[in-house]
DNA sequence: CATGAAACATGACAGCCATCATATTTATAG
DNA sequence: CTATAAATATGATGGCTGTCATGTTTCATG
């Protein structure tokens, strides 16, 4: 939606610019020319919390340039337990891992809450990429630095003990989107444990005056002592 | 070591081919002309179990082509228990994360037996992405497919129980390996358990008549059937 | 061949934490 | 505003599996 609704037709509104919003966007930073290239094909969607931008196992569409508002990157295991794997945030994209791969999506991507993206479809990216190598290559850096986070993170949920993962997850969701809040499930999926275990390490960091909770409000007190409990 | 030792100096030694020895080798199989343009900057290395071919938070140094034997990227965390992250064989390549993501290694890299390798350093990778960005794609497209592997073994490890680890372990490592033996450690260690876990289950395995052990000699007798304790 | 080290094997134990149950509070929607 | 669902909170329980201990076998090396 944008602010300024001159027609019904998104499509070539000036609102919805895939830089304009984020310039530090991965794609668009790579070269000045890219963006107007691009212009002609987005698409702009908008979604609400819990609303599936695409599921796992399906092919990719194309990339998603996140506008504004936060997506997760959810893999739902065979006994049904669901784990965060990425956040994207603004200036973030989505979709890139699938479309690089030529393999479906792995992960469902689920609005956090009130989310604003653009879509480019896959012909038109791949088009980019042939006329603009710089730009895969941009995303060959970020998709070398996605899979150090990945087996980092693998490492610790297998290796560290509930209270350090959750004192890890909360340094981690606080230090990269501040202002989000998020329930006690959401802290367990990412944290790769429960609910329960999350509320009661809660109680327990309150208790330690590490933090202080007001409902889903979160506020760390002491971030050096909440660093050395998750042996950072 | 070259069976026709014609000089001390294998550099130039045509039994050191990147690609004669493996042309399936992700670099070479991008184009055809890239062979000759590294093979005037390559160097053969050879190394024995155990020895390691680089440390994790060194900073990269170039691309490893495996010419023979497996590597084994190796993580260990703070506690000191050690992880297998992944396991590259004749014709994979070492070291393009981090080159990609400029980024110090993050993992130990380590000769799983007899290994050869030709070593070609990063200056000169960095100029052949230059001049031909399709073997830069090449490898976007095999970073793309780790990533998944990486997330995907990770939720395994986090939500499977030390049986089904441990049989998936097992049907993997006979998949890609076959002729390869394996001490109790390095299964642990690829399926995120400890040795004495790995003998328990395998004796459990062999009384369930699903294999025979003999030594490091693993027969499998039931894949079906292990297939299904590891819920693949 | 000898010898020390590493790998293999098996038992006992304990503690972390997932699971289930239940109650209360907060959100959400009609 | 009310009703229904979801999220939060807390207690009780049990089992998986990591850890330690001990003994045996195999391997590597001089």
């Amino acid at each position: 939606m944008s602010s300024t609704k001159k027609t019904d037709d998104d499509h070539d509104s000036p609102n919805c610019a895939l830089c304009t919003a984020n310039p530090q966007n991965i794609i668009c930073a790579s070269s000045p020319h890219i963006p107007k290239y691009l212009e002609r094909s987005k698409i702009s969607c908008s979604y609400k919390r819990d609303q599936v931008i695409f599921y796992a196992d399906n092919d990719p569409l194309g990339l998603f340039f996140v506008k504004s508002g936060l997506v997760k990157l959810e893999k739902i295991s065979e006994d049904g337990s669901a784990h965060t794997l990425r956040i994207v945030g603004p200036g973030g994209v989505l979709g890139y891992r699938s479309l690089f791969a030529d393999e479906p999506y792995h992960a469902t991507a689920i609005a956090v809450d009130q989310l604003e993206l653009c879509f480019v479809p896959k012909a038109e990216i791949l088009l980019t990429f042939q006329n603009h190598p710089e730009v895969a290559l941009r995303l060959l850096n970020h998709l070398a630095k996605d899979l150090r986070l990945a087996e980092e993170r693998w490492i610790h949920q297998v290796d560290k003990e509930a209270g350090e993962r959750i004192a890890e997850a909360l340094i981690f969701l606080q230090d990269h989107f501040q202002s989000q809040t998020w329930t006690r499930r959401e802290i367990a999926e990412w944290a790769g444990t429960t609910p329960e275990t999350v509320m009661r390490t809660l109680a327990q960091f309150e208790k330690e005056a590490l933090l202080v909770q007001n409902g889903r409000q979160i506020t760390i007190l002491n971030k050096e002592l909440l660093k050395s409990k998750a042996n950072l």
